[in-house]
DNA sequence: AAACCTATCCCTGAAAAACAGGATTTTTAT
DNA sequence: ATAAAAATCCTGTTTTTCAGGGATAGGTTT
C-alpha cells in the first residue's frame, strides 16, 4: 500500500523540489499539491491523502489554523509541518494544532522520507534541527501557561488590558494578573521590555 | 551559448525544485550548487558561472555580504537574490550589494527563466511581487532620526521616559515627544506594538 | 534675507499600566 | 482524594504613557 502524499506550499520551487525528491520512491503516491489553504480544503472534499506536508506561511490562512481545521474535519489525515523556520513557537503551535511532525525545508531526502513514513503510522517525527530546538527550549526556557501566551500575543499587538479582557471574556483585573506574571516570568520591567524579551525568546 | 547557472541555498528542497524547473531548459547549463557561503566561494575559485541564484538566509554568512564579496572578486558574475521574504529591506540591501535582480521563492518557472536571461545580459530583473514592494516602499518607508533611534533602543530596553531623559541629558517631556513621533512613524498604538513593529522592521 | 523644513526641545492633564497584597474557583496530576 | 498549579477576580496607590498643545536652533531653498 502506497502512502498518499499531498503538499500545501505557496512556493512553487519547494513543491517541485519535494516532488523531485519523492518521485523515485516506490512507497509514495503523489496525490497533488495546493498553493493556498482554500484549494487545499477544496481538494480534501474530493479525496483524502494519508499525509499532508503543510507549509506554515500560506497566503490566505496560516498553516497553523489550516492544520487545526483539517484535523477537525479529517482526523485520519496526518499532517507534517514544513517550514524554513526552526522557531520554537511555530513548532509548538503546529503540534498543538494536531500535527504529527515538523520538518525544516533544509531537510534531506532521508529525513523527509522518515517523516512521511513515521507520520503515516500515526507517530510523531521531528527533523534533527527541530528536535534540537525543542530540547533547548525545555532546559532553558520560561514556561508560560496557555492563558499567559494568549495575553502576551495580544499585548504585543498593542491592545490594552480592557480590550484584551473583552476579547478573552475575562475581567481586566485578570488580564492584569497575567500581565504581572508575564513580567515576573520573563524578568521584564515593563511592557516594552516584555515584548522585546518575548521576541528574543521567539515566544511571539 | 548556454547560460551557466549556479545556486546557493541552504534548503535542499529549493535546490531540487530549481533544478527540476530548469532541467528541461536548453539554454541553461546547471553548473552546481552550494548550501553555504564558504563552499560557494570555494566553487568560484575553480569556475565562474554566468548567473548565481543566491538565497539571502545562509547558515554561515548572510547572502547580502556574500553578494558583495562575490561581486568584488568576480564582477562579471551576475547575481539574482532569492528569498522567501518580500521585504523591502532585503531587496534594497541586495541591490546595494550589486545584485542584478530579486526573485521570490514562489516565482513561476517563467519568472525564473526571465530573471536568469535578463541577468545574463547584465540587466536587472524583479519578480512581480518584489517590484510591487519596491513601488509601495517609495511612498511609505520609515526614516527615523538619530535621536529617535536612540530613544527607540532605550524604550525597547525597558527604560522609562525619566531614565531615558537622564541618560540623554534631556527633559522627560522631550523623550516623550520622540516617543510620540515614533508611535506615529511606525503606526503603533502604544509601546507594546511599537517594540513589536520595530523588531519586525529590524530597527532594533 | 525671508521663508521653510526638520530635528530637537518643553509643558499639561487625562488615561493606562505597574505594583502591592490580597482571595476564590477550576484544572491537572499523582 | 487531594495537593499543586492555573485561572479567575478584587481594592487601592504610584508611576508611566498618551494626546493635546507650542517653542527654538540650524540648515536649505528661493
Amino acid at each position: 500500500m502506497k502512502i498518499k502524499v499531498f503538499i500545501v506550499d505557496d512556493h512553487y520551487m519547494v513543491i517541485e523540489g519535494i516532488r523531485s525528491l519523492l518521485q523515485n520512491e516506490r512507497s509514495i503516491e503523489w496525490t497533488g499539491h495546493a498553493t493556498n489553504a482554500a484549494s487545499c480544503l477544496a481538494f480534501l472534499r474530493q479525496e483524502q491523502p494519508d499525509v499532508i506536508l503543510m507549509d506554515i506561511n500560506l497566503p490566505d490562512i496560516n498553516g497553523i489554523d489550516l492544520c487545526k481545521e483539517v484535523k477537525q474535519k479529517y482526523p485520519s489525515v496526518f499532517i507534517i509541518g514544513l517550514s524554513t523556520f526552526n522557531q520554537l513557537s511555530f513548532i509548538q503551535k503546529m503540534m498543538d494544532s494536531g500535527a504529527s511532525g515538523y520538518v525544516l525545508k533544509n531537510a534531506s531526502q532521508e529525513e523527509l522520507m522518515e517523516a512521511i513514513e513515521t507520520a503515516a503510522k500515526g507517530k510523531t517525527y521531528f527533523s534533527d534541527e527541530a528536535s534540537k530546538t525543542l530540547q533547548k527550549s525545555e532546559s532553558a526556557s520560561v514556561i508560560l501557561t496557555r492563558r499567559e501566551k494568549e495575553v502576551l500575543e495580544l499585548i504585543a499587538e498593542g491592545l490594552t488590558n480592557n480590550v484584551i479582557a473583552q476579547k478573552l471574556f475575562i475581567s481586566p483585573a485578570t488580564v492584569d494578573t497575567h500581565r504581572k506574571n508575564l513580567l515576573a516570568k520573563l524578568e521584564a520591567k515593563n511592557t516594552a521590555s516584555l515584548v522585546r524579551i518575548a521576541t528574543q525568546l521567539q515566544l511571539i
